[in-house]
DNA sequence: ATAATAGGCAACCAAATGGTTGCATGTCAA
DNA sequence: TTGACATGCAACCATTTGGTTGCCTATTAT
C-alpha cells in the first residue's frame, strides 16, 4: 500500500491518472502534451504507477497502451480513508475543545 | 491539497496519524515511543503533517499536546478518491478488455 | 535552588527523487 | 528498403527527504 501512496504524491502523477481517467487508452506520446517535461520524465512516472498497479499496459504495435486502474485507489479509500471519516465528529469536537483552550 | 498527499506518503507519518486515532492529545514523547527513530526525527514528521493541516497541536506547560484533525483526509476521500470509485466498473472493464488482447 | 524533564534549533549527511541528455531498438509507411 | 515514428535504456545531475548529533531553552518536581 506505501507503493500506492508514494505514487499518488506527485502532482504529476496525479494529473496523469487523471488525463486516463478523462480518456483511458492512451499511448506514451499521448500522455505527453501539455505536460512540461521530457517523454522519458513521463516514461519514469508512468512506470511507478505501473509498479503501483495504479496502471496497466498494453503493447499494440509500437505503441504503448496505458490503462487505468482504480482497484488500488479504492482500496485505499475503503482500508484507509474511511476509518479516519469513522469517528470524525469525535475527533472534531476534542481538536475544537482543545483549541479553545488557548484563551483560558 | 499537495501537502496533503505528501503527508500520507510516508509510513512513518500514517503511523503517527493512527496513534493519533487510536488516542487523541497526546504528546512528542508519547508519539515517540515504540518508533525506531530520535525525537527529532519525529518532530519533523509532526511538523509536515502539522503543515498539512493533519494535526494540530496545543501547547500545555512544558509538554505539546498533538490532536488528529480528520478534514483533510476526508477531503482526499470526496474530491479524489470518489471520483476514481465513479466508472471504476467501467474502467475495470475496458482494463479487462485490453488485457485479453495479449492472447489474441 | 537545582536537577530532571519536555521540547526546540541548527548543522550535517546519505540516499531517494525528479529531471535531463544521448543513443539504441523496434515497427510502420512510402 | 529506407526513413520516420514510438518507445526503451543508461548515465548523469540537482534538489529534496529522512535521518542523525550536539547543544540550548523552558518548565516542573524535589
Amino acid at each position: 500500500m506505501d507503493e500506492v501512496f508514494k505514487a499518488l504524491a506527485d502532482a504529476s502523477r496525479r494529473s496523469l491518472l487523471d488525463r486516463l481517467h478523462a480518456r483511458n487508452g492512451q499511448t506514451l506520446n499521448e500522455l505527453c502534451d501539455g505536460l512540461a517535461m521530457s517523454r522519458q520524465a513521463v516514461t519514469k512516472h508512468l512506470a511507478i504507477l505501473e509498479a503501483a498497479n495504479l496502471v496497466a499496459t498494453h503493447k499494440h504495435g509500437r505503441e504503448k497502451l496505458h490503462y487505468l486502474n482504480p482497484v488500488p485507489i479504492h482500496e485505499i479509500g475503503e482500508r484507509w480513508i474511511r476509518k479516519f471519516e469513522h469517528g470524525k465528529l469525535a475527533a472534531l469536537s476534542t481538536l475544537k475543545r482543545q483549541l479553545e483552550k488557548r484563551d483560558e
